[in-house]
DNA sequence: CGATCGCTTGATTCCGATCAACAGGAGTGG
DNA sequence: CCACTCCTGTTGATCGGAATCAAGCGATCG
């Protein structure tokens, strides 16, 4: 068992704990066209499902649990890219390597697809499948373009953002239950651990939210958060 | 004809001054399957050639100058998502409407194309057509991914970068023609003009690079930029 | 129960923003 | 030609927000 902790930046931050373990056949959450021609698979906390510049041979669902996709510099600052919640494909490329890594956070189910079978449908019969795939090439280049956003946002503006992205991703209902760390919060809005956790407490301060839990947030007022969201 | 411009946003830092001419038959400068189906069309310096929200009827492909493609926020902050240059096709959406402005930097000669034309052959005809428009939107979101690294970079090293990604696209051997502003390169980059120009000074000083004109580059030490670059 | 981990809170530092003045062209008109 | 303005970019002084450094705290777990 891997003892290796507290390294903390100077490398990875969250070490991948457990590699691809074999397929394990297990009930799929919903259909559609391409899900039907997977596996489901599990991954532990943590583990790692792909790494950056792999062979991009597989395209994954989320079924349930949470994912990050992110790049790491040399020094070991790392940018998450994305976060991919039950529902979410990802790890679709067009290129022949994988541009980011993926890592598990919470234990999650995934559905993995292999790439040659969906291009080999996209390419013979059916041209409603390459529409698909680039419906969703699309939708993740908007996300990441009204992401982009945050380099011209304050602190308080990300994280009000990010929050309201969370609220509109899992409709629980005024209350945000978050499967990721702060270091992975503040990694995805390109702050530190502390500014997040601060800016937390100003926004609880201010009214606009609750924590009752560490890793849940209440959302008490939206339209202020909307207008700090700027 | 629309005479309908200078609306524009609540502060702009660049007005636009021309909207679009009339479509003006002109030399396309090189050929492929896209570009045939097209008008050429000039603009003016800071015209505006589309804005956010506007439906997105028409495909864009720069033959000569440079284009701008940017959001601005309530207050004023604008962000610029991407520099076009000649070659580059841009304004390619799966939505109904454009998720970004989009202006003429400096005198810009593009071929506007009908995107209904394009989605037509895509879906009857030629599935090649369709991916191609998937290939095209992998690489923009390729290119923005890269440069959601800047969020987790300094000043020095996201300046440093942006010269690079600059010298890599204007293959003009070692000297960099930058024909956008201060401004425009420091909102792409989510800085300033001060810390612009200050960078550019440092990196000059450490003899990285040459400014013997304001907007005309020499990288004399590729490697110390990339260095910089993390 | 200590131990570890994830998070919070406080003190201080520092990078880049802001405020402010100035310099160098480019164009204009006398 | 020069005097003028306008515009872009540079340079300097100061400020401020977030990073960094450093404890401390409260869960969860062996």
């Amino acid at each position: 068992m891997l003892t290796q902790t507290a390294i903390r930046n100077v490398s990875p931050r969250q070490p991948a704990t457990q590699p691809h373990r074999g397929p394990v056949p297990s009930a799929a959450s919903q259909t559609g066209t391409i899900e039907l021609m997977g596996a489901c698979m599990s991954f532990g906390a943590n583990a790692e499902i792909y790494g950056e510049n792999e062979p991009a041979e597989y395209l994954y669902k989320v079924v349930s649990g949470t994912v990050r996709t992110y790049k790491v510099l040399v020094d070991g600052r790392r940018q998450i890219g994305a976060f991919h919640l039950p529902g979410d494909i990802f790890g679709l490329e067009t290129g022949e390597v994988h541009t980011f890594s993926a890592e598990a956070i919470t234990e999650c189910k995934i559905i993995v697809i292999k790439r040659s079978t969906v291009m080999a449908l996209a390419a013979r019969d059916n041209n409603d499948v390459a529409r698909q795939m680039w419906g969703l090439t699309a939708r993740e280049l908007r996300r990441l373009q009204e992401h982009s956003l945050v380099l011209i946002k304050s602190a308080e503006e990300r994280v009000a953002g990010f929050l309201l992205e969370m609220a509109d991703r899992v409709p629980s209902g005024g209350a945000v239950e978050l499967p990721m760390s702060r270091q992975d919060i503040a990694d995805y809005l390109g702050l530190t651990i502390e500014t997040v956790s601060r800016t937390l407490k100003h926004l609880e301060d201010a009214a606009a939210i609750e924590v009752p839990k560490r890793r849940r947030i209440l959302l008490r007022n939206r339209s202020a958060l909307r207008r700090l969201n700027a």
